[in-house]
RNA sequence: AGGCACGUAGCUCAGGGGUAGAGCACUACCUUGACACGGUAGGGGUCCGCGGUUCAAAUCCGCGCGUGCCUACCA
């Protein structure tokens, strides 16, 4: 058997996903029980212009283990790939690759830019889907799905025309936030706040027919020039007698009203707010409550318009401020101007600040659409968050206070607004040109040119991907889906949206749990990101250290943000090396094995460190099971990690290698073989939804693996680990004692290197080891382990007594259960040091013993406290005793 | 401004009312027929601070300090 030192994952990788793929082990029809339940999974679609980062490769991590998890368990799983159109990204990709050729796209015009996008498309989009097949991600590749497909389209107008019927969906005027440079609206999502350090502007006001002035503290001065009118709070008594008064607006000359509001906060500034219904969100509601005239001074450019005046006319907003502020300067009616920090609107895409800008756009109301998730959560708390705090609560919130969504955007690429206009600007809504045609009973109509916000037909992706509108099976096969695995900056954008489109046309969830990832920063604690060039690229880290460590690392991120280190990586890919090396040392030995053999006749029947390994395998699946079903990652990934690596590499192997190494062939060789096999094999499977690649290039090469170890739902396919049965729990293998009495070998074994090495013993050198154990059953399991003790503390010869027996000239240790171990050492001992070593162990235990006594007398604790845990204290104390009787004993025998 | 989370070994992080944990790093010894990406044995912690609840607090509660994130009608 040749198997090389050093596991290749690369080696690996390339062999098996192409071969998983082309077999059909991801699409669930690879599932041939009827009755099988259903996992499903749809991902996030990532942004067609994007490339794979860290974050991806972390929540596919989590997809796929909980897939091929639940795949292994005999589940008819999904896990659903696609992509996502991302309508300003794309658009502004394409329009810069055009500007290389001196072009705009209103130079190919709209038809031929959307041409020249799908091209785009093909050639370059894409990269994190191709790059999924390096993760090892088992997505079905037959249902791949892209947000304009044709259907999904479909799925968009039917979502629109129907809202639009049920006046849900409007046409009409609103203060958007608008990108002067992309040239469209924006939601209030799509929007990020910065601090940003600026200056508070204190102007002044004249009141016409006195000499009063009314100061106003205003961050951007250039607004003024559409003011039209100015707020205080009714209750501010410094402003009572203006209420109702008029004021001159300098500058411009237009008389403008005090108005009464109570939105304003008398403790702010000045207590007097300039009102620009026009520039700005709140003004704008202050404008309707007072039915205020709206002026618009600034155009979509943010230049300012005719209306600012002919002084200012036509000046980029920044130029408009400064003389505003100079012009306010000279007429004597700029009181102050301070330093002062506020934040300022950006849009999210190309960091151009915000302009409030009026426009009449599509909106939907999602408040009403709101009610139905929002009542899912708060009586049922479905879905279910993972972790519950605080997002549960960051959702419910959001969910409270819902907003207009500004739906469309003055772009090319996207999904194109279902409305018609006939010639006398009336509009149409329907599914298809056709159908607006027979509503306006005329064919001159002419189509809204805007497109839908890209997270419009997001909000559809779990109906939509699955056969929406359309009834399909698939449809009623896989949805609802069974979670969404996303971060956490996409809980508004995103899945509230889907909550809400799902319950309403189909009145059931979208998924039923949410679990959301921890963030990835980088080793100083930064956000990861292209302007920063700090960002780790996951396929660099897979072909460093392998994907399947890459993906160990990630899985045990679970909810935390963390700073990515390699080192971490490392020492998973160190223990993806251990797999491999103790795969070897099996494999090297298999000889006559089985896999699924050695284990035979009643468990009581089998040796010590058998039933013990049994044990500990059966606890492990069991932690690991709940563990994975409950987004617990992280303990799955350690127990998973100590299992392999203490119980089944240290001890198991190394207990049971005099029987596997035995010269001769014989049953019993064979059969300790198997087991250790047997062991391994549920190891691997119980890794494999974490670490698929060297998994699967191991259990191919076990002797014996075939159709009896797949699920009996796939017990027609080729076999692989990937469609194995994941290991069930087995109550009746757990043995405490096993296990207590495997731990006592341990710790006879700890102690006594312990002793070889503080001794400086060379590790060639072997020597006698004297047990003395007074329990019965102890030293039955000291004498029966006798070899295995030999061979693992290089001891010439082990015997066991009732009590220790031996030269004076020994180094010695206390056990567990009153056990004592002597290794005699004829001229190596000092005996004044070994005293003194003895004697720090006792006092160690002295010190122990009077805390546990100190508890103990303790009247309230012994009364208050549960009982058993007074009894376990009792039984700690009483094992001390124990020990230190030996100490005791063992101390006047090395006395002078 | 509010809300939330976090503060545990040198580092990255688990855990969590009753013995303080892992990996890496560190020290010593070891190339023993699976593995030096390894083995064995070690060293290392006022669990941010101060109060409170409790028989018992690193753990629960309050306050403070520090860090991070989110929300907001910060004119």
């Amino acid at each position: 058997m040749e198997i090389p030192k050093t596991y290749d994952p690369k080696a690996a990788e390339a062999r098996h996903y192409a071969r998983w793929e082309a077999q059909g082990y991801f699409a669930p029809e690879i599932n041939r029980d009827p009755a099988a339940p259903v996992y499903s999974i749809v991902i996030p679609p990532p942004n067609v212009t994007g490339s794979l980062h860290m974050g991806h490769a972390l929540q596919h991590t989590f997809m796929d283990v909980l897939t091929r998890y639940h795949r292994m368990r005999g589940y008819r799983t999904l896990w659903l790939p696609g992509q996502d159109h991302a309508g300003i990204s794309t658009q502004i990709q394409v329009e810069k690759q055009l500007r290389k050729e001196g072009l705009t796209r209103h130079d190919l015009g709209r038809e031929q830019f959307i041409a020249r996008v799908w091209q785009w498309k093909e050639e370059y989009g894409g990269q994190i889907i191709k790059q999924m097949r390096r993760e090892g991600a088992s997505v079905d590749w037959s249902r791949e799905r892209f947000t304009m497909d044709e259907h999904l389209s479909r799925a968009v107008r039917e979502f629109f025309v129907r809202c639009y019927e049920e006046g849900l969906i409007y046409h009409g005027e609103g203060l958007i936030s608008w990108c002067p440079k992309d040239q469209t609206a924006l939601s209030d999502l799509e929007v990020e706040k910065e601090a940003q350090a600026g200056k508070l502007y204190y102007l002044q006001y004249p009141v016409q027919g006195s000499d009063r002035r009314v100061t106003v503290a205003t961050t951007r001065p250039e607004t003024m020039l559409g003011d039209t009118a100015v707020a205080v709070n009714p209750d501010d008594e410094r402003y009572r007698d203006l209420l109702g008064a008029t004021l001159e607006l300098p500058l411009v000359g237009r008389a403008i009203p005090v108005v009464a509001d109570e939105f304003v906060d008398p403790a702010f500034g000045t207590g007097a707010v300039k009102v620009t219904p026009a520039h700005d969100q709140n003004d704008y509601e202050m404008g309707l409550r007072h039915k205020l005239p709206q002026v618009r001074v600034i155009d979509q450019h943010a230049r300012m318009t005719e209306d600012a005046g002919a002084d200012f006319a036509g000046l980029e907003r920044y130029e408009a401020r400064e003389k505003v502020v100079e012009k306010f300067a000279e007429l004597g009616l700029l009181e102050k101007v301070v330093d002062y920090e506020f934040s300022i609107t950006k849009c999210a895409r190309c960091r151009t600040v915000i302009e409030p800008l009026l426009s009449t756009q599509w909106f939907l109301k999602q408040a009403e659409l709101g009610r139905a998730p929002l009542e899912l959560i708060s009586t049922q708390h479905e879905p279910r968050f993972v972790p519950e705090v605080p997002y549960e609560k960051v959702y419910t919130n959001w969910l409270e206070n819902l907003h207009d969504w500004t739906l469309s955007r003055q772009l090319w690429w996207g999904h194109r607004i279902p409305a018609w206009y006939d010639e006398q600007g009336r509009v149409f809504v329907a599914r298809t040109e056709a159908e607006a045609k027979q509503q306006a009973g005329t064919d001159k109509l002419t189509q809204d040119p805007d497109v839908l916000d890209t997270w419009f037909s997001s909000a559809l992706w779990p109906i939509s991907t699955l056969g929406w509108p359309d009834e399909t099976e698939d449809l009623r096969t896989f949805y609802p889906t069974s979670v969404l695995i996303t971060a956490r900056d996409i809980i508004f954008l995103w899945v509230s949206r889907m909550m809400m489109t799902g319950l309403k046309f189909t009145e059931q969830k979208a998924f039923a749990d949410v679990f959301i990832t921890g963030t990835i920063f980088d080793k100083h604690g930064q956000r990861m990101s292209k302007s920063k060039a700090n960002g780790i690229d996951p396929i660099d880290v897979f072909d460093k250290f392998g994907v399947d460590a890459t993906r160990l690392v990630l899985a045990q991120v679970e909810s935390t943000d963390t700073r990515w280190n390699d080192n971490l990586v490392e020492s998973y890919r160190n223990f993806a090396n251990k797999i491999w090396n103790a795969a070897r040392f099996c494999l090297m030995n298999a000889e006559g094995a089985t896999v699924g053999q050695g284990f035979a006749g009643a468990p009581a029947s089998w040796a010590l460190h058998d039933r013990w390994i049994m044990s500990r395998l059966h606890k492990t699946v069991r932690t690991v099971s709940a563990a994975i079903e409950n987004y617990r990652f992280h303990e799955a990934v350690q127990t998973l990690y100590h299992f392999f690596w203490d119980d089944f590499c240290d001890w198991y192997i190394e207990l049971s290698k005099s029987d596997v190494t035995a010269g001769d062939d014989s049953p019993a060789r064979s059969a300790a073989r198997s087991r250790v096999l047997t062991v391994l094999e549920q190891a691997l499977r119980l890794l494999h939804p974490f670490m698929p690649f060297i998994t699967e290039e191991l259990w191919q090469r076990l002797p014996g693996v075939g159709a009896s170890q797949l699920h009996p739902a796939y017990a027609h396919a080729e076999p692989t680990i990937m469609l194995a049965a994941y290991p069930q729990a087995d109550a009746a293998l757990i043995d405490e004692q096993a296990e207590a009495e495997v731990q006592a070998l341990i710790e006879l074994i700890s102690r006594v290197r312990n002793i070889r090495s503080e001794m400086n013993i060379k590790p060639g050198e072997t020597v006698p080891v004297l047990i003395g154990a007074p329990d019965e059953s102890l030293r039955a399991v000291f004498a029966a382990g006798g070899a295995q003790i030999a061979r693992l503390v290089r001891a010439s010869e082990v015997s066991v007594q009732s009590s220790v027996n031996g030269p004076r000239a020994a180094a010695r240790a206390v056990l567990a259960g009153g056990a004592e171990v002597a290794v005699p050492l004829e001229g190596l001992i000092d005996f004044a040091q070994e005293r003194a070593r003895l004697g720090k162990e006792q006092e160690k235990l002295r010190q122990e013993a009077a805390k546990l006594e100190g508890q103990l007398a303790n009247k309230n604790f012994v009364e208050r406290a549960p009982a058993e845990k007074v009894a376990e204290l009792r039984q700690r104390l009483a094992d001390i005793a124990q020990r230190m009787g030996a100490l005791t004993q063992t101390l006047e025998a090395l006395a002078e």
